[in-house]
DNA sequence: GTAATTTCTAAACCTAACTTTAGCTCAAGC
DNA sequence: GCTTGAGCTAAAGTTAGGTTTAGAAATTAC
């Protein structure tokens, strides 16, 4: 099955545990790129297994595809990453994950400082400013949750 | 402008920050239940303000809109949040946050046993079982990323 | 009273990351 | 050599959370 001259997509698929549709899909991503054999067959080198496992696990640390592209294509010649390779960019996963824990820390400490207060007042709640990686629109909300009685 | 009969709905996006099409769009997911004037327009309660903060605030928190949905149905009579629901609610909110940054932070920890390693071995590494909230298929990944040669 | 603004509905479109479907071709097993 | 199973492409569908568009009706402003 796993011919010597190239692996099938099926037995990329299930050494990876990706479905075959998500191999295609990162081929067109350009994530990959498998030759093909005379009948028009996708081939892939015993290496790229590695290389899709970095893009399983880039996933889990929250990058986009068009992201772990870059980093794939940071290495030199397009190769797929070794061991060296790898300790290089999960420092970069480090980075990426720690600001992403310290976000969500602020607006944890944020929301202790609101849980007893229910004011929910837009223009003054630190809940509407907490953990905006970056600022949505130019105005911002202004509004408010305290307000008058009813109706 | 603010009618005293019902607030309009750009009115309410106005004290909000909200787009006109948002809250057309969560009155569809039954987050709000306006009525209508003679001539067919919506109108609202003021108090509705109110409503649609809590709902832009639990979004911050990870919550999906049918989730927000059923926060809001949880409180007698299906009433907006008042500051003593919001006491209540925000304890969730708590619960719910810390859950995703314990998620997190295992990942680093993997991640920090990883780093130097390298092998991104899919059945042994740790990092493909890290952060998982809920095992995504029956049989789950079996896999490699440190396998033999090359091609 | 008329012009400009809002609002209305329904349906289509958007992004991300894939999956599903349809209709065919290729490859492998016996 | 014939029957399956695997693979191919292109296009459409999926989910979440909305936005955009089109064309019509209501409301507000002057």
């Amino acid at each position: 099955m796993a011919a010597s001259h190239g692996l099938s997509i099926g037995y990329l698929a299930e050494r990876t545990g990706l479905a075959v549709s998500a191999i295609r899909y990162y081929e067109a991503q350009g994530l990959l790129e498998p030759w093909r054999n005379a009948g028009g067959q996708r081939r892939f080198h015993r290496a790229d297994i590695r290389r899709l496992s970095f893009v399983m696990i880039a996933q889990k640390f929250g990058f986009t595809l068009p992201e772990i592209r870059e980093q794939l294509s940071s290495l030199p010649g397009g190769r797929t990453p070794t061991k060296e390779d790898w300790s290089r960019l999960s420092e970069g996963f480090r980075t990426h994950l720690d600001a992403r824990i310290a976000t969500l820390e602020k607006l944890r400490d944020d929301l202790d400082g609101c849980i007893g207060c229910g004011c929910l007042s837009l223009p003054s709640c630190a809940l509407y400013n907490a953990g905006d990686s970056a600022a949505k629109n130019g105005q911002g909300p202004r509004f408010l949750m305290g307000d008058s009685p009813e109706t």
